[in-house]
DNA sequence: ATGAAAGCGCTAACAT
DNA sequence: ATGTTAGCGCTTTCAT
């Protein structure tokens, strides 16, 4: 193999503009102490030559690396991509993260890590100490192992925290659960339901608590009691079958149920055509999660849509604000998800009927 | 922001095992010189250290940046991710490139370029400088963008153009277009159709051509003829559906339809059902792309899989070949699709009636 | 088989 | 406002 070097390196420009290197190392990073006039010619080398910097070197020389590591979970990730069931959190965080990177002249590197490990740290000090990166990116679960999070406030390296809202170092950064939950059942109360189930998420993430505590407070401001409405699940298909189980076939059913997940709002729906009940006529029903399959299915879901892409975008942009200027938000900054009301919610036939 | 420094260098583990830096660095590369015995001594360094070569001095003196990029087309790319209609091929792609990469430690680094853009070599020149990847994969259709592939040839640097089998410089892996093609009309034939209708993909894209000339061979070697029974698509949903009118409306229409992509497979089963058809009672179906879309629309639809995350995987694999002994592979690699028979198709009518 | 020296491209620190 | 110097961590080249 030939050794290659850099075609165009900063020397090139310094020697073309007829400056020294440093000049044209502070004109690359719009440092100040540098006449306009300099400026402007040391710039018009660079552009006719083509010149762009090596992140290798800038990283060497201990400026940045314009790495912004993706952490995620190998397991669940993986399973995804196995399964290929549509699940698109994937292209939605590259969606927001990537492109939102590319503004600002930095890279996203998507990277699994093993979080059901105990050699988490081995693994990211191995990952840092040879990538180097700017920044990190946490999604759930990583964004409250707390092994991750230690390592992390090790490092000195801004990261994101994607999904909590738990205190503790980083850039907490959240979907607004709670809120979100909220804007499921106000849906339904509105249709005139009174008895809202839901099927809550894996106790793994906090987020699932939240998820819950939004719909049991909003239940409760209308003086509606959540008794038997709540079913534990794990965002699983097969968590979602057990738990909307349990909820129609009660001698009282709910008229509504919401899902923390799609799998389980899927599965909630085959349950209910199981039971004989139709939907939304029977039950309506609202999924977590505008993934593919839940717009594609009869009928299609009325879902919280979470901003994935949005909150990556603004956690990258948050990471490099950090990193410039030493700030970040110290309480969380919150992404709101929308509702999309769509085929699976109706009006409530027994408050319709009064 | 602190000035951040590698905390386990090459020196620290020299001086650990008493030996001198290129000892140590001779280990790591697993170079040739080294006493056994010296081996294990800066190996038990390394692993008690915790060491990891950063790849930023790899890449700096000269050898290795262990990064691949993965180009893609940027309009396309955003599209399908601003779309989320569950097309999944880039997870695929990361599912079958970034493991592989791991497996060697390398990473995939997943880069968009603006293709109908004539600055194409600047913008890939400027990904080189700043990235200085050991090795690239193209996708469709940068793989046979004539721009993108002189630029590759000049860096003498190892790339695989990904769905394409033209010659040229570069590793050609294919999917086997014409192939599937065959694979999906001989299973129509095997059902008794006669009137097999093909909706041809983006001439953009040559794979189109191949999997054109799969149906058409194979129906000729049935002594039938393919008299209109070809419509042109373009992938789209909209082409798609112009072109399954042409093919239903006529007037001795075709008894099953292979259409190139899902998006024009899902627009036939639309337009079929409109005009009075059943599928697959009254029309087969079959669809290119195993997207999460087509395996839950009713009936489910019989697909030929591409295998997309085994061809990226290859990719991968052939470039850190090519990287490590120079040598690749002269003729394309091909990579085999799957039929995979769901509810869309099913025995001809007018053959079964007999 | 091992080590020493030079240099990769860039920036921080220190001149001027 | 600009230039000079000294590394960053590693590999290459050239000793020994």
């Amino acid at each position: 193999m030939v050794r290659r070097r850099q075609a165009v390196t900063i020397k090139h420009v310094a020697a073309d503009a007829g400056v020294s290197l440093q000049t044209v190392s502070r004109v690359i990073n719009s440092e100040p102490n540098v006449r306009p006039e300099t400026q402007k010619r040391v710039q018009a080398s660079i552009d006719k030559l083509g010149y762009v910097p090596s992140i290798a070197a800038q990283r060497m020389s201990g400026s940045h690396s314009y790495l912004i590591l993706a952490l995620n979970d190998r397991e669940r990730t993986i399973a995804d991509w196995r399964e290929r069931e549509g699940s698109d959190w994937v292209d939605q965080m590259l969606f927001g993260g990537m492109l939102k990177c590319a503004e600002h002249g930095y890279r996203l590197i998507f990277e699994l890590v093993d979080t059901h490990n105990d050699h988490v740290e081995r693994e990211l000090s191995a990952a840092f100490a040879s990538l180097q990166p700017d920044g990190v990116i946490l999604t759930p679960p990583n964004s409250e192992n707390p092994q991750i999070l230690a390592f992390l406030a090790k490092q000195q390296i801004p990261f994101a925290r994607i999904g909590t809202r738990t205190p503790g170092p980083g850039i907490a950064i959240t979907m607004d659960d709670a809120g979100s939950a909220r804007k499921a059942a106000e849906h339904l109360l509105d249709l005139g339901h009174r008895r809202i189930g839901f099927i809550s998420g894996s106790p793994e993430f906090s987020l699932s608590a939240r998820r819950t505590e939004g719909w049991r407070v909003t239940m409760e401001e209308h003086g509606l009691s959540c008794e038997g409405l709540l079913a534990p699940g794990d965002f699983s298909y097969a968590s979602g079958k057990k738990a909307a189980r349990v909820l129609l076939s009660s001698s009282n059913p709910p008229t509504a149920i919401i899902a923390s997940s799609g799998d389980m709002a899927l599965a909630t729906l085959d349950v209910a055509k199981a039971l004989g009940f139709s939907v939304p006529e029977d039950v309506s029903l609202i999924s977590f999660d505008n993934t593919p399959k839940v717009r594609f299915i009869d009928p299609p879901l009325t879902v919280i849509d979470q901003p994935i892409a949005e909150t990556a975008s603004c956690a990258v942009e948050l990471i490099i604000e950090a990193k410039k200027t030493g700030n970040s938000p110290a309480v969380p900054t919150i992404v709101h998800g929308t509702l999309i009301v769509r085929g699976s919610t109706a009006r409530c036939r027994e408050t319709a009927s009064r």
